[in-house]
DNA sequence: GACCGATCGTTCATTGGTGAACTAACGCCT
DNA sequence: AGGCGTTAGTTCACCAATGAACGATCGGTC
């Protein structure tokens, strides 16, 4: 037809893409580090069991990792089963509560949980090494106003 | 011990937490899309593959579906079971060649592609919202820097 | 001390994704 | 025509995550 009246309405144009191409580098950004600790024959979801338990310095309850991890009970519970099969965890029972099973790091647990982390930190250093201090910054401000 | 001597060393500090608000503030992002659809009956995996099938306006051999999703066969063949146990799509024989499996849309998945596709581009402008001109911009820029 | 509501971990079914192994069919190629 | 490498889809086992249901235990409170 006859070019557009008035306003050019590019409005919703830009943000519809936006959204995606977020998610997938998002995507992509996530595929790399487990890209990093999958060789030490971690995955994400464990490593970051493994630091919380290393953070704390003591075992913990399955549920305070439940709360930590953003996630539903049941799924620490598998975790912890295939944690525990690796030989990295160890489930203890809890005296002072009888319905509590904490998690505690065994010594392979720690050898690991060290590696990985080392890992991590490079491929992190690795990803954010094509931003400048600038583009940091807008990022920053970027995530801050998309989490809202 | 005593000060750092020379560079302050900010360099990887900046870096390391900036990684994970990423991938956090996208699985947020994610969730809010998901939880758009859900009520729908739908997810974004299902609303892809209808999409994509919407687009070609004819049935797509499930291969062509798997690399439009950048996913592997197998999860294709699982997502169209589901998708044709909820009547949003249909098996139909490849005449040209009797390999191929091509999924076809009924007119249930051409009117629940329509609904999603409402209110995705409903709840991506709410999420974009916040962002003016110049973040969404700046926003651009960090995506193509990372997505290396 | 007995009941009752909340909490803790587990189990199960479902969704979504991967990768390996397998069968059927296709296409060459000589 | 026969043989062989490739492709298409499925199946299976696994990882990760959710949510519902359930049994055991803990804390009040009455």
């Amino acid at each position: 037809m006859h070019k557009r009246s008035r306003k050019p309405a590019r409005r919703g144009a830009t943000a519809s893409g936006l959204v995606f191409s977020f998610l997938e580098t998002a995507e992509a950004v996530e595929a790399r580090l487990e890209a990093a600790v999958n060789p030490l024959g971690l995955s994400l979801a464990k490593l970051a069991v493994l630091h919380f338990l290393a953070d704390a310095k003591e075992p913990l309850p399955l549920s305070a990792l439940a709360e930590r991890q953003h996630c539903v009970r049941s799924n620490i519970t598998q975790l912890v089963d295939r944690l525990e099969k690796d030989g990295l965890v160890r489930r203890r029972a809890d005296s002072n509560d009888r319905r509590s099973v904490r998690a505690a790091l065994t010594a392979a647990g720690t050898r690991a949980h060290a590696e990985g982390m080392d890992a991590l930190r490079q491929v992190q250093r690795a990803i954010m090494g094509p931003l400048n201090a600038g583009d940091a910054e807008s990022l920053r401000a970027a995530l801050k106003a998309l989490g809202s």
